[in-house]
DNA sequence: GCCAACGTTGGC
DNA sequence: GCCAACGTTGGC
């Protein structure tokens, strides 16, 4: 039966989808990961009702944006079906699908974007391998503690 | 725009 | 199974 909800960090650069975004369809199913270690988080971790962290990467100001839920389970990733998509994967099949995702439902804004500047400056706190702080990191999908959580909405 | 860090690919 | 080459991520 379930188990206690978790937290997650769920990464997307702004330009292609930002929180607004995310508040205006309401829920969005979270496409474009192609990374195995990300995919295994979503496909093995997720629960419905876990809370996401929305990050926005590869922009003017990085930092956290809003925070989100997880609406579904893990399914096969439409777009890597299709050759017309730019996460067109020609060799996944229908019958053998590589890639995964969950839906994500927006819950809030936060009232002010946590920039990846001030995390940075809790790096000690959240600790050593926090993928946020820890250098060289590009991993877009990843677990936070409760701890980590409520420390980062503290920043709030 | 630069470039360090990283994951993936493919030759051997 | 090694590892060099390559492509991508993402902060700055």
């Amino acid at each position: 039966m379930g188990t206690r909800k978790r937290y997650w960090m769920m990464k997307t650069e702004p330009e292609t989808f930002s929180i607004d975004d995310l508040a205006r369809v309401g829920t969005e199913p979270w496409n474009g990961v192609r990374n195995y270690q990300a995919r295994n988080f979503m496909r093995d971790g997720m629960q419905l009702g876990d809370g996401v962290m929305i990050y926005h990467s590869n922009c003017k100001v990085p930092g956290i944006a809003g925070l989100a839920t997880v609406a579904s389970r893990a399914y096969p990733d439409p777009t890597q079906f299709d050759p017309q998509s730019d996460y067109f994967d020609p060799a996944s099949s229908r019958e053998n699908p590589r890639w995964q995702l969950v839906d994500v439902a927006f819950e809030r804004k936060l009232r002010r974007l946590i920039p990846l500047e001030e995390v940075k400056r809790h790096a000690d706190a959240l600790g050593e391998g926090f993928p946020l702080t820890a250098r060289g990191n590009r991993l877009s999908v990843f677990p936070v503690t409760a701890a980590q959580w409520k420390l980062l909405l503290s920043l709030e």
